[in-house]
RNA sequence: GGAGAGGUGCCAGAGUGGUCGAAUGGGCUUGACUCGAAAUCAAGUGUACGGUCUUCCGUACCGUGGGUUCGAAUCCCACCCUCUCCGCCA
C-alpha cells in the first residue's frame, strides 16, 4: 500500500508516479472519497464522545441512586445517530480500502521509462553466449531424446503445462537446488526456512498477490480457503507480518526451497511448450527484512547473491533493470536476470530482485523500532529468486549439451550428484 | 475426529455490566542514593487512526467477527487459535 497521507497530501505527485507504469489513478474519485471520509469521521468520533460521556454519566448517576431517566432519554437520540455515522463511514472507508489496496507501488526515480519488456535496459552482462560446432537442440528436444523429460505422462496425470522428470535429470534439478542453499546459507548469510506452501489469503494480501490477482492463484475448496503458493516469498516475507523488529535485529536474510504454483490465467499460448512457464514449478527465493535506509543497497546485493549462482554454473546471463511499464504491482525497482538459452537464441528470465520498499510491510504491519525515537516505523521488504530452480534446469541442459544429446554437469553440481560427470539416458 | 481447559499489555497474572487502556508483581527506561554496583525509593513505559497533527484533543483496540445494552474485557452467538487426554497417522 501506498502510504494514505502521502495518497491525501501530495496526490498530485502519486498520480504521475503511477502513470509513468501505465496506471490510471481516478485522482478526483479518490480525493472526494477522501473528503467524505474525513468528515464521516469527524462525525463519528464527536458522537462516540457524546455517547461516552452520557454513559458515563449514567453510570456515575446510578451509582449514588439518582433517577437516570431523564438522561437515557437523552441519549436515544445520539445512539440513532451514530449508528447511522458509523455504517456510512464504514461504507467508505471500505470503499477507499479497496482503491488502496489495488494501487501499485510507487516507483523509484531511476527505474527507465518504457511500456513493455521491450524497453528494459541492460545493465551488464556476464559471460559470452557458447558457439557450438553442431546444432544445438532446446531442452525439450534435449528431453525428448534422453527420454527423461517426459511431457506426455504429465499431461495423462495432470494436464497441460506439467512435466515429469527421470533418472540423471531429476536428480540434477535437485543437485541444483542444493547447490544454491548451500552458497546462500553459508557464503552469503541467509537464514534457511522451511515454510508452508498453503497460506491464507491474508499473507497473499501482505505481499500484495491479493485482492488483484487472484485469478492467478490456486485456491483450495476447503470450508476455509487455503492458496498455494505462488512464490516463497509470500510466506517468508509474511515471517515480519505485525511483527515489530528491535534495532539490532535487522538485518534478516532468509532463503527457502519451495514449489510454486501459479495458474498462469491469462498466459494463453505463451511458453507452450516445454518447461518455461509451469503450473508447478521449484525455486529458491531470497528475501531482505531491513531498515528503511538499507534498502536500495540491500537491492544490489540481493541481486549480486543470485548473479552468483549463475557465474557458478558457468551460464551467461545478463542483468536489465526493469522498465516503469513492466516492474511489478508491489515493487519500487526491479532486476531481472536473464540467462542465454541456446536453443531458444535468446536470453530469458531466470530471476527477479525487487526492493518492495514499505509497501509490503504497511499491508501486514512489519515494523522495527527506531533507535532513537523509540517508535515502530515500517521496514523494507526485498525479494529474489535466486534462482529458479526449473529455468536453471533448462539453461545448463542447453548450454552443456554435447553432440550426442547428453549433458555436462557443472563442476559446481558434481559433489550433488554423486561425481557424475554426465547425464544421458 | 472425540472430550475438556483456555486465549487480557514486553512477561506473569487479576478483572463476570459502569469513573477499565485495564489492578498487582516482574521486566525495561529515567532520576535519587552510591566511588561504582547491588539493594532501596520516585517517576515513566502499548498500538493504530483522526482533528487547523511535533504541544494538545478525540476515537478504536482485552483471539476474530457479529449481537444485546444508555454503557461490554466482562453477557449471548459463530468462527479461529493454543494446551491436555483419547483416537488416527508420516
Amino acid at each position: 500500500m501506498i502510504d494514505p497521507k502521502l495518497l491525501r497530501h501530495a496526490t498530485a505527485d502519486v498520480e504521475k508516479n503511477l502513470a509513468r507504469r501505465g496506471f490510471e489513478f481516478d485522482v478526483a474519485g479518490y480525493l472526494a472519497l477522501e473528503e467524505r471520509r474525513k468528515s464521516l469521521q469527524v462525525e463519528t468520533e464527536t458522537l462516540q464522545s457524546e455517547r461516552n460521556a452520557s454513559a458515563k454519566r449514567i453510570g456515575m448517576a446510578k451509582a449514588k441512586g439518582e433517577d437516570i431517566a431523564p438522561l437515557l432519554a437523552a441519549v436515544k437520540d445520539v445512539g440513532d445517530k451514530l449508528e447511522a455515522a458509523e455504517s456510512s463511514l464504514s461504507v467508505v472507508q471500505a470503499e477507499l480500502r479497496d482503491i488502496e489496496l489495488g494501487l501499485p507501488n510507487l516507483l523509484q526515480d531511476d527505474v527507465p521509462d518504457g511500456r513493455d519488456e521491450a524497453q528494459n535496459v541492460e545493465i551488464r552482462s556476464w559471460g559470452t553466449p557458447g558457439s557450438f560446432d553442431f546444432d544445438v537442440r532446446d531442452h525439450i528436444e534435449l528431453g525428448e531424446k534422453s527420454g527423461l523429460l517426459d511431457f506426455d505422462s504429465a499431461a495423462r496425470i495432470s494436464g497441460s503445462r506439467f512435466a515429469v522428470m527421470r533418472g540423471g535429470l531429476a536428480r540434477l534439478q535437485r543437485a541444483l537446488i542444493q547447490f544454491m542453499l548451500d552458497v546462500h546459507t553459508s557464503e552469503h548469510g541467509y537464514e534457511e526456512a522451511y515454510v508452508p506452501y498453503l497460506v491464507h489469503g491474508d499473507a497473499l494480501q501482505g505481499t500484495g498477490q491479493l485482492p488483484k490477482f487472484e485469478a492467478d492463484l490456486f485456491k483450495t475448496t476447503t470450508e476455509t480457503p487455503f492458496y498455494l503458493i505462488p512464490t516463497a516469498e509470500v510466506p517468508l516475507t509474511n515471517l515480519a507480518r505485525e511483527v515489530i523488529f528491535e534495532p539490532g535485529e535487522l538485518p534478516r536474510r532468509y532463503a527457502a526451497h519451495t514449489p510454486c504454483f501459479r495458474s498462469e490465467a491469462g498466459s494463453y499460448g505463451q511458453d507452450t511448450r516445454g518447461m518455461i512457464r509451469q503450473h508447478q514449478f521449484e525455486k529458491v527465493e531470497l528475501v531482505h527484512l531491513v531498515e528503511a535506509s538499507e534498502s536500495a543497497a540491500a537491492l544490489e546485493e540481493l541481486t549480486g547473491h543470485a548473479e552468483t549462482i549463475l557465474q557458478r554454473l558457468n551460464l551467461p546471463y545478463r542483468v536489465v533493470a526493469l522498465c516503469a511499464g513492466d516492474v511489478g504491482f508491489g515493487a519500487t525497482k526491479t532486476y531481472d536476470l536473464e540467462v542465454w538459452l541456446p536453443g531458444q537464441q535468446r536470453y530469458r528470465e531466470i530471476s527477479s530482485c525487487s526492493n518492495c520498499g514499505d509497501f509490503q510491510a504497511r499491508r501486514m504491519l512489519a515494523r522495527v523500532r527506531n533507535a532513537e525515537s523509540g517508535k515502530p516505523e515500517l521496514l523494507h521488504t526485498l525479494n529474489g529468486s535466486g534462482v529458479a530452480a526449473g529455468r536453471a534446469l533448462i539453461a545448463v541442459m542447453e548450454n552443456d549439451q554435447r553432440e550426442d544429446g547428453s549433458i555436462e554437469v557443472p563442476a559446481a553440481l558434481r559433489p550433488y550428484m554423486g561425481g557424475a560427470t554426465e547425464i544421458s539416458a
